[in-house]
DNA sequence: TTGACAAGTCACCGCATGGTGACATATAGG
DNA sequence: CCTATATGTCACCATGCGGTGACTTGTCAA
């Protein structure tokens, strides 16, 4: 009715990214995002051209965190930090804007059961992005000690990233409530204590934390 | 043809099981099932009742690594463990045994996106298995303790598993190589080095790994 | 005013899925 | 031998999907 094609490929975007945040890449075909959209399945064709650039049109907004929303303030300020306070900073921002992001988190979870081009693409940009955290300046003493900060890096980093994903669909992760903040705040008091171990602190447990 | 009830179940599940392990839940439904197994689907439905049925059946053979081969050795020597060592060794052992079992692995990615009442009842009996793992006595005297061991236990078992799942469909996590056994190595010393510096111990890295 | 083209509508295709009813046949018990 | 039943075969249904061709209608410019 309205004819405005630039309204209509909104509404497609709009209502893609809905059905993607609310039921996952399953519900989403084409199909779908046309009756969500309010709008006939050809339009869809006729300005994305097809689901694959349809998923393109929209990724392209930008869903993955930036550095700075990561850190919690101006990327630039990451390099007068100690490793210790840079890494726990990291993975915390890292957990917190995860789980504000349901259409990030909806597209992580499709990456683990189907490979296709695209989210190729994504995990690629997003490995870039993760590598170059961990060349930031205060890390560089650590990559010639005998330590792995990258390993370690990587497997805190993917605990987080698994227990969000996985509050999806699950309650409780070995005794840990998912829909509870208070466990939520348990398991960043978690990521301290491993670091403060880790990186040989003395500093008093949770003195980061939120209380 | 051979009019064997009995092995034309057999022929069933063992199709699903195949299917399951190579091309995930997706492509493993009522007529995948049928195809594979060389069967009209309508036995299926005489023999199991439908889908649900079918996974019940299939699930109740148990694909769930049990405590000693998580352990590596007898469950009863766990009491004589300290707990470190007890720590190391179950995540370790979680590593080694999810690696090995595609179908297990096929499943933990399905639990990720899809909720229904049988995901719901087998991560229930995991999550069971979990916390009697965590229950172990010599564990006892850090439950207590200002520390917080099953935050930190459930956050590197979850990234463990994470990173095994996402090998399926990635190659690189933060810079690990996920097809070299290697990179898998050095996360078990990742594991280590956690621990050892969680636990305050000064013992030398990798005295328990494979070399 | 009229004609060209963009924007939107409608009907259809082929295909695969889950699911079921009706039928053929082998096997075992009377 | 004959019959009842378990086993297997075949044909079919409704539904939903991705995808496309042909049509109508609005809009804007010459």
């Amino acid at each position: 009715m309205s004819r405005d094609s630039e309204e209509t490929r909104q509404k497609i975007l709009k209502a893609f990214g809905r059905l993607l945040a609310e039921q996952g890449f399953e519900n989403a075909g084409i199909n779908a995002v046309a009756r969500a959209a309010g709008v006939d399945k050809v339009l869809i064709y006729r300005y994305f051209g097809g689901m694959p650039q349809l998923l393109r049109a929209f990724a392209s907004g930008g869903f993955w965190p930036a550095t700075d929303e990561l850190l919690g303030r101006p990327a630039a300020e990451a390099a007068h930090m100690e490793a210790p306070e840079l890494a726990r900073t990291l993975l915390k921002g890292h957990l917190r804007e995860l789980r504000l992001r349901p259409v990030t988190q909806e597209i992580m979870r499709w990456e683990m059961i189907r490979k296709n081009e695209l989210t190729g693409e994504l995990a690629e940009a997003r490995e870039k992005a993760g590598l170059e955290l961990l060349g930031l300046e205060p890390f560089g003493s650590l990559t010639a000690s005998d330590r792995d900060l990258a390993a370690v890096g990587a497997l805190i980093h993917a605990g987080l990233t698994y227990l969000v994903l996985r509050a999806k669909t699950a309650d409780l992760y070995m005794g840990l409530d998912l829909r509870r903040d208070e466990d939520w705040e348990r398991l960043e008091k978690a990521v301290d204590e491993l670091l403060d171990a880790y990186f040989g602190q003395s500093r008093a447990f949770g003195a980061a934390g939120g209380e």
